[in-house]
DNA sequence: AAGCTGCCTTAGAAGCTCTAAGGAAACATA
DNA sequence: TATGTTTCCTTAGAGCTTCTAAGGCAGCTT
């Protein structure tokens, strides 16, 4: 079809559908983190945005994709603090790089709980999980994150790893399935231990941030830097304190 | 108002409420298991007990209110269902009472993920954290099952705990008013290895259920017996096997 | 200049939550 | 036994919602 036009990415109405796309995903935010999951509704979202109803449906194929493609934005936009993090601390160790890009993570997550509260709880209901959905795009590369910096890590100063062999054998095929998914820089042992640091990690930001540890814990920040503290110890990192 | 018949709890009328509230619960769950959260509406649960949508107002406030008791009920089901896998083993010991429990709780999470589902991601967006709800009441009970069988564990056989004085002061103060707030059953570090462990394991349901380790684990039952076999060694329990 | 495409509109069907008003049956009381 | 009250359920309806259908208009392409 555009075959001459191809170089011009962006035409007037490209850059006019974008700047429409980022109004409507602010206004679905807006409504999401003043008055709750329910109010972001397609009406409710168009007119916050000054078009009435079914206008929205030019872009998006209704609620459930509308609600996919913002959370997708908040998905990036966690993992882009992340990255910033890491980018910050370009110069110092990677010790200091890993602890601070957990860090960022957990500080997006208290800073926009409900943003958060869409990532991850959202897709319960709706069994969405088509392979190339942006949802599960996002949900890579906010993996890899962290992931890199561990593969980095066991290559230059490799971290101490428990023998595979004591495991269940369906766990073992897991790890070595999984090593080989990430392109064989980790070995299934080394994987092991990053899993395990990464789901104590983002387990407790969840549990935080769906409030069930309220009734325990008034401030979750030490927790975590206590988490913090255990991981380093896993992956050999030195910690420094509080991070303050 | 009944001063004479008070003695008769349960008068003809009370029954028959009770078998209709049995009833719309039976059929709320039926369409939300079968056909997902957002059909668990009030029109539709009517319905399916063959009344016509507003007669529900006389058993529940609103759509809301009906969910939070089925969800209450559903967090009941679960405590339930750990307190019969500790009573059936009232006659072992302490070790594989505590680790049959655990296993019981994942056993009726994964069974009946969208009622786990429910339990802990549902409160997020409606913030109804009153005091006396049936929830948090639940919620209570639920800990408990597994905090009083730790708290056994730790009078009849004490497991090894770390030096609070190496934690944040802040972490340290949570620590000393959650052991006064269960009854000084708990000194403030055994209370911290029992919520270290409390929230990793609830943690790591929590993922599984909420399916953010899709891409990593196919299967995450040796993965929650791992978990189980790190606790049971901070705990000083004899983990036994895979418990197949 | 003519046509296609994209953006937006209003109309409207179907379903939702929830209130209002009223009938019928069961219970309590005089 | 007669009367009143409470409980359970009904229909009617307002005001939301999602989403489809049909059509107008502006601007890009040819």
């Amino acid at each position: 079809m555009t075959t001459r036009v191809q170089a011009q990415v962006t035409s007037r109405r490209d850059r006019l559908r974008e700047a429409t796309l980022a109004e409507i995903h602010e206004a679905a935010r807006g409504l999401l983190t003043s008055r709750g999951s329910d109010a972001v509704t397609m009406n409710a979202v168009a007119r916050e945005v000054g078009m009435s109803g079914p206008a929205l449906y030019h872009y998006f194929k209704g609620h459930e994709e509308l609600v996919g493609a913002v959370t997708a934005r908040f998905f990036r936009e966690l993992t882009g603090e992340m990255e910033a993090a890491r980018d910050a601390h370009a110069e110092d160790s990677l010790d200091i790089r890993l602890l601070a890009t957990c860090r960022a993570m957990r500080a997006w997550a208290t800073a926009h709980p409900a943003e958060f509260g869409w990532i991850f709880a959202r897709p319960i209901p709706s069994v969405h999980h088509e392979p190339g959905s942006a949802r599960l795009v996002a949900g890579e590369r906010f993996e890899t994150v962290l992931r890199d910096q561990v593969m980095e890590l066991w290559e230059t100063r490799p971290f101490p790893v428990p023998d595979l062999t004591e495991l269940a054998p369906s766990l073992r095929e897991q790890l070595h399935a999984y090593a080989e998914s990430v392109g064989g820089r980790l070995p299934p042992e080394a994987a092991h231990v990053f899993l395990t640091c990464w789901s104590r990690l983002y387990g407790l930001l969840c549990m935080e941030v769906l409030r069930q540890l309220d009734s325990v814990y008034s401030d979750m920040e030490p927790v975590y830097e206590e988490c913090l503290r255990e991981l380093a110890g896993l992956l050999g990192l030195e910690y420094d304190g509080g991070g303050r």
